[in-house]
DNA sequence: GACCAGATGTACT
DNA sequence: GTACATCTGGTCT
């Protein structure tokens, strides 16, 4: 495996919350590489971030919180950092967020794929036996992980509801982080364009 | 690669 | 009540 050098996954502790208060962009790009655990009776699946999303909150056209819409949904989004916003779309799907900045400063970053180190077999059975584009999408990385309505406001700084993140290897050779437009924001028109999309790229995967 | 249907929660009128 | 969504998987080219 790859990514198995230094300590051991499960031995390493969570990134701090400080990580998560700072510029959401800064977060964003930071977040590669990292790698982020879901524990519970099932078992263990480790995935490496490979690809994530930045949303500016109330100045964003793309965010939910656009000009400081508060709801029931995006709550989370409005407390403190290192806290994971999970909601629902397309009547179908689940997108997993990271809250970033601080209470009351509604931004946080997407998570929009990554590769599977650890708990493959638990990963594809959660995906429905499809190995292929295992987890390179926010729904995909969502299902493989389990992460629903019911993991929305879990606190990543901490392993007490079985899921944190924590640091990774450094970038292999060769990889390099690549930036370019977010997907699926069209409607946000200019916003659409902004360079928050960050992905690692010359994975040996790709 | 491009195109499109699918299923329903959420926000807003 | 209505419009549309931080998407995926299948089909066709």
């Amino acid at each position: 495996m790859r990514f198995s050098a230094g300590r051991p996954l499960l031995r390493r502790a969570p990134i701090r919350r400080a990580f998560y208060e700072r510029p959401t962009e800064e977060v964003a790009r930071d977040l590669l590489g990292k790698i982020l655990l879901r524990s519970d009776g099932e078992g263990t699946v480790a995935v490496r971030l490979t690809e994530v999303e930045a949303y500016l909150g109330i100045d964003d056209p793309a965010c939910h919180t656009f000009r400081g819409r508060r709801t029931a949904r995006n709550e989370v989004m409005w407390g403190c950092a290192g806290h994971l916003y999970v909601y629902f779309t397309y009547g179908m799907h689940f997108c997993a967020n990271i809250v970033t900045r601080g209470a009351g400063v509604p931004e946080a970053v997407l998570l929009r794929g990554g590769d599977v180190i650890e708990g493959e077999a638990l990963a594809v059975a959660r995906r429905g036996g499809k190995r292929r584009g295992l987890l390179d999408g926010p729904a995909k990385l969502c299902q493989g992980l389990a992460l629903t309505r019911e993991q929305n406001g879990v606190d990543v700084a901490s392993r007490v509801d079985g899921i944190w993140i924590v640091d990774g290897d450094p970038l292999a050779p060769g990889e390099s982080i690549e930036t370019g437009p977010r997907v699926g924001v069209d409607y946000a028109g200019e916003a659409a364009g902004w360079p928050l999309r960050f992905r690692l790229s010359g994975r040996v995967r790709d």
